[in-house]
DNA sequence: CGCTCTATTGATAAACCTCAAATACAGTGG
DNA sequence: CCACTGTATTTGAGGTTTATCAATAGAGCG
């Protein structure tokens, strides 16, 4: 009971089934099943069949990609509330990235087959699944351009001003981003190497701007880092 | 009736309304409006509100984005039978990138208020939307690992056997590009500057791989090129 | 033929990566 | 509590890739 009314408040707050009346979200818990997931657990990997779309109900999924010589990029932590692997649910495909907890999580997850007949039961669903597909192309897109048109440091300060968004929470000395993230990482998310992320955090940490410690940063003036994310 | 025909044809041909029965497609037709473009004519500006959703019936589209600075980058050689702007379907948002006709071009237009209609009336409109937003997401998704991971010779290899699959037409000596693709194109979509595109160019073609002229590009070696390209 | 736009090529510099080595840190088991 | 181990991080030196700047050549057009 409890963990139904769990899921409840997930699908509330979760975009893809937005806008569905309570006795509507009944349906779809019971079409869900719920999956607890330890830290660093891959809940799948690129290239696998993709059979089910998963709501990231509690916790933090890292999704990544690795190039046939297996250099890793990341593309996105995704929190609560958040719809991956939609591609599963239209098409007969694999997995494009992979999707691993980065802490203790728990998903709740859909097979093609449930999924279909709650959008067809349900045509919102549909919509809402097009405008978060939508959203995220976009992101990508913005990234993708970033990536072509500024520097690494740049890069690596909108990389944080973007975590600082989605997973920041305020404590005492500033903003800190609440993912376990190590200098590789935001190597891997910024397209850049763990020594040059490694020496441009020191700088900034030399500068007051951020506080760093092992595999976690806080954020202690963003607005310096706004300005300098702006800067040519 | 002879426009009509054509549209038709290209509505057939098309991915968004695949699956549509002639009677339907009447009814797409006729909340679809033709316009004809000039080469180099902007169909749309990034950040206008957008308002319609285009359907390529005839000639290519580029599809750009600027940033702050004024840097272009080429995302997507749009053609026949490829739908743009989805965006404006859905969403009271603006477009994300600018579209600007390369060659003669036709495009068939629907506003957001009939494009919601057809949906509604055939929801697999909306399904085959998803599926085509869903595959040139996993497309940037790959070129953004690319632009990670490759060195610059190797993103233009395989730029050009990406373009070359999309609009190339064998001729006497090899695959020819069907587009106008200058250096600058080549450089504003593999991110980085017309000097470096020139100049691997110009070794490429010493090597016997391609032919190029002003604005064109012959393939005559392909195999060389995906070797190339998959080299370390 | 002169004009404009595109492409080539050399020289130079900047950005960034790679490698190597040292240091810091967290957790573990004695 | 402390040494130990494995991982994360820092930092320097040196090299590679790629961008930038400048000057020239070529192609198409009226």
């Amino acid at each position: 009971m409890d963990k139904n009314i769990a899921i409840l408040d997930s699908l509330h707050k979760s975009d893809v089934f937005a806008g569905l009346k309570t006795e509507q979200n009944d349906v779809v818990i019971k079409g869900g099943l719920c999956k607890k997931l330890q830290p660093k657990i891959i809940l799948f990997h690129q290239g696998d069949s993709a059979q089910t779309c998963y709501l990231v109900n509690r916790g933090r999924l890292k999704l990544t990609k690795l190039n046939e010589q297996g250099k890793e990029v990341i593309f996105r932590y995704v929190g609560a509330g958040e719809l991956i692997a939609a591609v599963a649910v239209l098409k007969n495909s694999n997995y494009p990235v992979t999707a691993e907890s980065v802490e203790e999580t728990e998903v709740i997850s859909w097979d093609k087959q449930t999924m279909m007949q709650l959008m067809r039961r349900y045509p919102d669903i549909t919509i809402n699944l097009l405008s978060i597909i939508l959203e995220r192309f976009e992101d990508v897109q913005n990234r993708y351009l970033e990536l072509c048109t500024e520097r690494v440091e740049q890069r690596i300060a909108l990389t944080l001003l973007r975590l600082m968004r989605s997973a920041g929470s305020k404590n005492s000395e500033g903003i800190y981003i609440d993912i376990p993230l190590g200098r590789q990482n935001i190597a891997d998310y910024t397209g850049t190497t763990l020594y040059t992320a490694s020496r441009t955090l020191s700088a900034w940490e030399k500068k007051g701007w951020i506080k760093s410690g092992r595999e976690q940063i806080v954020i202690t003036d963003p607005h310096a880092l706004v300005q300098f994310a702006e800067t040519i």
